[in-house]
DNA sequence: AACCAACGGTTCAAATAATGAACCAACTAT
DNA sequence: ATAGTTGGTTCATTATTTGAACCGTTGGTT
């Protein structure tokens, strides 16, 4: 592993539920030398992608992304046109809508959107990290994805969510094909209970999934008048998305082995 | 210079004005070897950091940045803080409004915000960059600035953006010592032809500047009642943005002239 | 169609930068 | 005091980065 990518996997510890580290910790958590990480802090913080709260004490990240993303939001204004499609998905549904995208081997929401409609409403996290096997957005991905990513996914140990969250990879696999049929992925109750889910992929230039859009209602919301509304929905929004992006779906649906 | 410093100095040259560059032209750009470059970029692609439009074409920034991004904004608000005040900036004033960082020895348009009020309105572009010299933003930051930040920024060449631009370091230094007595900057036609700026600084953690909040207005329109509303709007904004942003103004505050 | 230049990508010996155990000083709770 | 933290530093050893030269392609000119 070159220095560039461990001083890089740093910045992946910070989380919603760990927005600040301290130097020890960081060290622990990644499992490299307190001398290591000093140093890679101290060049991340120069650089603006960390910044220490107070002086001698935690880190956390720095402004410099904001940049970045302000950047990367105009050259792929992926995050501006996806708004656009949550506030039709969530409009249209009444539902909430959220979207999310491949980060490597995890699936991170990015934005959401709720509707006034209803007094309940399924409450998202934005920058929270989804599982693959437990979510629409997740099976929808894999449904698309490359053979040797799903591999990947189903290797690791699959957490159990809820009672409802399938773990089987075999069970996985099956839903994923039949995913692929339709271009539609369904979870009820896999992530968390009382939520049923319904996701599309969104495609990238090379046409692998990148991400997926998703409109999740409580489950005895989810009629079959409501789930074929957001489905219809949710593929126009996905094919624009991925349209105004520069991505390109599969041209054939590619059949399982 | 360590190796991972060099590999995100990279992503410092791409812009809105270049989004996308080849291998061999950011190899030129940086003055670094091709083969250094190649390698760099390719642990950068694998991160997130920065991605390939098509395959073995130009590379742009990657779309891990919105996640860390999104990470930062859930820790920091200071963007979600900050787009609050441009609303309320230029619904009072019906006027452009605007919020620049500093990142490093440059000053970075972050967001904007444009009033329907008049059919002229000054235009911004996001991940601009901003000159310290020349903007009301940056006086505002260099007011507030440790000595060794401003002296380091005027003992660069200053360009003049517009015939009324003032590049003279002396010329200068009295300007923002007359801007720290107020707390307010201004710059008319500084920048661009036209237009008349008011801005006031926001400060992080450590009292320091970490940017500026600014209305810009075409001259004709700056009035006097104007200028009076925009910089009594601009004080309250800035003040409330660096509180809720947990930084601290420093203690001499200027008052009120 | 031959040519040339520029492109992205790759190689390998030589040179340089990263590494980590041990060590501070400061702080906290026992 | 003590013992166990913390963030930060040192320096000989080691492993990584580096860069000139080299491919195979591409796209434009002659």
């Amino acid at each position: 592993m070159g220095t560039v990518t461990k001083a890089l996997s740093l910045l992946g510890y910070f989380s919603q539920t760990r927005p600040e580290i301290g130097l020890s910790e960081l060290a622990r958590l990644s499992g490299m030398n307190k001398a290591t990480v000093y140093r890679m802090m101290s060049e991340l913080v120069d650089q603006g992608f960390a910044e220490q709260t107070r002086q001698g004490k935690s880190y956390r990240l720095g402004p410099e992304v904001l940049r970045l993303a302000a950047l990367r939001e105009a050259a792929v204004p992926l995050l501006s046109v996806a708004r656009e499609m949550l506030m039709q998905l969530s409009e249209s549904t009444g539902e909430t809508a959220h979207v999310s995208i491949v980060q490597g081997t995890r699936l991170n929401a990015l934005a959401h959107q709720y509707s006034p409609r209803h007094g309940t409403r399924v409450m998202m996290e934005d920058a929270e990290v989804l599982s693959f096997h437990g979510t629409a957005s997740g099976l929808a991905v894999l449904a698309f994805a490359e053979p040797a990513f799903v591999d990947a996914v189903l290797a690791r140990p699959l957490v159990a969510h809820t009672a409802k969250t399938e773990t089987r990879p075999d069970a996985i696999r099956a839903r994923i094909a039949a995913i692929r049929a339709t271009g539609l992925a369904e979870s009820v109750g896999g992530f968390e209970a009382d939520v049923h889910s319904l996701a599309v992929p969104v495609f990238g230039p090379d046409a692998q999934p990148i991400g997926a859009l998703a409109v999740a209602a409580p489950v005895a919301r989810m009629t079959p008048d409501l789930a074929a509304c957001a489905a219809e929905a949710l593929r126009r929004c996905a094919a624009d998305l991925t349209r105004r992006t520069g991505g390109f779906a599969p041209e054939p649906l590619p059949e399982e082995a």
